[in-house]
DNA sequence: TAGATTGTTAATCGATTAACAATC
DNA sequence: TAGATTGTTAATCGATTAACAATC
């Protein structure tokens, strides 16, 4: 198998596709799966599938193609999934509360375990089955809870404090809702989901597709 | 200024990035800002930055560097951000009522002015200051309202409808929330949110920095 | 003027696509 | 065996980075 470090980000970024529409081919009871049956279910090509795949190791028959379930455990191992993912959340707001009542992380063996806050009124309260925690004493309970990987759901003026605060309680991964770019050290992983930035990005190719007369095509690259 | 259909994606992409720290520097009072003053703010290099800038026209002078009114009042006008911007929701759960209620939102000119459901229980009912609409009446209320940004804020299993119904009802832009590819004409402009994927994501890169000694060095690309 | 910084061209880098020998 | 499909090498494409003449 190949060094994983030299892993292009892109095909990192795809491994969390296949990895689902493996799991809704073995729900479908398929056995097999070739490069092509995955790029109609995916929208990407089967050479950069096979591609992605080698990085990792031959997984492949050739004439038959990819055995589901064994390429799905594979690339539950490849990518830590193998396990249950305990999850910590900053921010007891509305985004906060939905997302840790959102049922697309369970399925994927991600388990909100703590919320935190520093807000007075809310601290001591529940949510869902949690008790929101003073975020003052992270540090020290995460020593027992031992989480690495924590969701900030805060305002932006909070959010750079609230990643400092995680890094020094043991957080290693930071899924980060807030509109800033959070400043860490490298050996910190940082995903960022933008929601308005999001909503720019769309306001402007709207405008561009004002201009450029459109083929009623379906299924496009996104 | 070039024909804007030929701008790359991730040039399009750090758009908003300009914007947000523009604004920060407008509130800040600054007049100007040079493409390293930018580099300093964004983690973009500045090399980047003129680039970005250049597929849409000249709006530095040398020597001293970018007006920052100037440049925020021409990227929001290249963006379609210079008007208020209606939006729709379909999904009034938890993840619909903290986007509706979201206050980053209406920063930026995006207001969401309607609220659909299927779910009777729900229908009639109000969500922030809206009240939660039949989502079969969608075709019929959108003609008179014209939004053309929908939000999709449904289980995966209904997205795809729900997005079938946004285009019949004029929609042009969707941000879809549900971890699905939609399949949609290809004059729709769609933007994923795909928070379970930001976590499978963040679940490898960690597994992958356990191999690699890291150097103690703070900011690096997201 | 001298120093700073732009806009753009050329060089580099890295990812995607195409092609095909190997193999089931 | 013939047909299908893999894994990989080579060709292409497109974006980023470097360099610099133009200009304030």
């Amino acid at each position: 198998m190949p060094d994983q470090g030299d892993v292009p980000q892109p095909t990192i970024n795809r491994l969390p596709v296949y990895l689902r529409i493996l799991k809704a081919a073995a729900r479908e009871g398929l056995e097999t799966l070739s490069s092509s049956d995955m790029e109609r279910r995916t929208g990407i090509s089967s050479d950069q599938i096979r591609k992605d795949l080698s990085y990792f190791g031959e997984f492949g028959k050739p004439g038959t193609g990819y055995s589901v379930a064994t390429l799905l455990g594979r690339l539950m191992n490849i990518m830590g999934l193998d396990r249950e993912q305990p999850a910590m959340i900053v921010g007891a707001g509305n985004l906060g509360a939905a997302l840790t009542g959102y049922p697309g992380f369970a399925e994927w063996k991600f388990r909100v375990a703590a919320v935190y806050d520093n807000n007075w009124s809310k601290i001591g309260r529940r949510l869902w089955d949690l008790e929101i925690w003073d975020i003052q004493g992270m540090a020290q309970r995460n020593r027992k809870m031992g989480i690495e990987i924590g969701i900030i759901a805060t305002p932006a003026e909070a959010a750079q404090a609230v990643a400092d605060t995680m890094i020094k309680a043991g957080v290693r991964s930071i899924l980060n809702f807030a509109p800033i770019r959070l400043e860490v050290p490298a050996r910190i992983a940082v995903r960022n989901v933008d929601m308005t930035l999001e909503l720019h990005v769309l306001s402007y190719r709207r405008k561009e597709k004002d201009r450029t007369a459109q083929p009623p095509k379906r299924t496009k690259p996104q």
